[in-house]
DNA sequence: GAAAAAATTTAGCCTTTCCTAAAAATGAAA
DNA sequence: TTTCATTTTTAGGAAAGGCTAAATTTTTTC
C-alpha cells in the first residue's frame, strides 16, 4: 500500500510527536531526522495530506491522523518485534539491530507479524526497552519510565530503557555495563555539569549529564 | 549497492538461464516472468550490461557475468533461508512462503544472512527442495533429481522438490499428501494423456501429466 | 515595529523504473 | 529469397522521490 519512503516519513512524523506537543511536527525536524532537504520533505508532507495520513498547513507542520497513526504504529510494532528477534535468536547485540530492523520493517504480511509476535512469546518490550504495540496499535506505555537525569541523590531504579538507541550510546553502555535490567542509585550529583556518580552492584560509575538524560529508569 | 528491481532481474535471469542453454535469455521470458513489458526489460539489460553485471547485444538475449551470477547466487541464497525459516520456525505452510521471502530476500546485512544460516542449522535444502547455495554461492545440486515423467512403471522414486512452486500446484500437492519426503512408485502410465498412477504408503493415486512433469524425484 | 535571520515553500530539474506506440531486426513460411 | 509474423528496440513520457536555487513566510532581534 505505502511506499518505504512513505513509511519512513510516517513513523519519523509519529516519533517527532511526542516532543512537539500540540505544535506541528516541523518540515526541518524531518528532514534533519531523515536525513534529506526541506525541500522534499514539503513534497512529501503535501502527499501524505492528500492521501490522508497527515494534517498539514503551509508553514504551520504536520501531525499525524487516525489513520496515520495507525500506520506508524504497525512499522513501530514490525520494528521493535524484528529487534527482538534479531537480539533474542540470532545474537546480535542491542546496538547492531536498529539497521538491519529498519529494513525487516518494510515487509509487508500480516500473518508474518502475528506469527512472529507468536514465536518470540508476545514480547512487551523490545531490547532497548521500548514497548511494543499490540497487532491493534495499542501501546502499553507501561511503568512510569523517567531519566537518570531526573533522579536525587539516595534514590535509585531499575534500567529500563534508552532515549537514544545510537550504536555509540549502546556500545558505550555496554562498555560501562548500564544495560537493560541494571539497578542503579544516584549516589552524587556534581553541581558544575550535572554529571551524576552511580552505585551498581558492580561498583560506582559516574556518568555525564548527557548519558544521565538518555538513560530511562523505572522504580523498583 | 543493488536496487531491488535490479536484484530481481538477476535473479530471474539466473532462473531462465537453465533453461536458456547457451544461447541468452531473451527479452520476452524475462519481461513476461517478471510481469512488465518486454521494453522495460530492453531498458534495465543495458543497465545491467553498464554495470558489468550480463552480458548482453541487442537482439541476441542476455547472460549473467561471473559477477551478476554471484549477485545472483546471493538473493537466492537468502530467499531460500528465509523459506526455511518461515515454515521451520514460524509454522507456514510451503505454499504461502514465496511472497514474503520474496521481500525478505531484498535485506541487506551479510551478517543476517550467516546468522540466520546458523540459527536454521545451516539447511542445504529449502521447503520445496531447492538447494541453498552456500555463503561462497557453491550450489550443491544434490543427488540427481529429476522429474516424475521420466520414471518407467515399476521404478520408484523420493519427492525432493518440485519445479513449479506456485501455490497452487503446492496446494494441491498437499492436498493428494505428495509432499516432501513421500515414497512413490509408478504402478502404470497411461499412453493417451501421460497420466500416472501412483503407489504411495497411503494408497494410489492418478495424476496428470502437468503433475508428473513438475514433480521431483531422486533415486532411493 | 522594522530589519535581519531562520524556516519553509516553490519552481525547475534529475534519476529510476515503468509505460505506450512506432520502428527495426529476426526468423519462419511459402 | 521474399514476405509476413514475431520479437526486440527506440522514442517519448509518466510517477515517485530527491535536489538546488530562488522566493516567501515566520520568527527573532534590536
Amino acid at each position: 500500500m505505502a511506499s518505504e519512503s512513505v513509511e519512513n516519513y510516517l513513523k519519523c512524523i509519529y516519533a517527532l510527536q511526542r516532543d512537539a506537543g500540540d505544535r506541528g511536527v516541523t518540515t526541518n525536524a524531518i528532514a534533519e531526522r531523515l536525513d534529506t532537504k526541506a525541500s522534499s520533505v514539503t513534497d512529501m508532507l503535501k502527499k501524505l495530506r492528500e492521501r490522508g495520513w497527515v494534517q498539514y498547513k503551509k508553514y504551520k507542520g504536520a501531525q499525524l491522523t487516525a489513520e496515520g497513526e495507525r500506520m506508524a504504529l504497525a512499522i513501530v510494532r514490525k520494528h521493535r518485534l524484528w529487534e527482538v528477534f534479531l537480539v533474542d535468536h540470532l545474537g546480535f547485540g542491542w546496538d547492531e539491530v536498529h539497521h538491519i530492523a529498519e529494513q525487516l520493517e518494510h515487509v509487508e504480511s500480516e500473518a508474518l507479524v502475528e506469527r512472529l509476535d507468536d514465536f518470540l512469546g508476545n514480547p512487551r518490550f523490545d531490547p532497548h526497552g521500548d514497548p511494543i504495540p499490540d497487532s491493534e496499535g495499542r501501546l502499553d506505555e507501561g511503568l512510569q519510565r523517567f531519566a537518570l537525569d531526573t533522579l536525587e541523590p539516595g534514590q535509585s531504579g531499575l534500567i529500563v530503557g534508552v532515549e537514544d538507541s545510537s550504536a555509540e550510546f549502546l556500545q558505550y553502555l555496554d562498555s560501562v555495563r548500564l544495560t537493560l535490567g541494571v539497578k542503579v542509585e544516584v549516589v552524587n550529583r556534581f553541581a558544575f555539569d550535572r554529571s551524576v556518580m552511580l552505585r551498581t552492584s558492580e561498583g560506582d560509575r559516574q556518568v555525564s549529564q548527557a548519558v544521565a538524560r538518555n538513560l530511562l529508569l523505572r522504580k523498583l
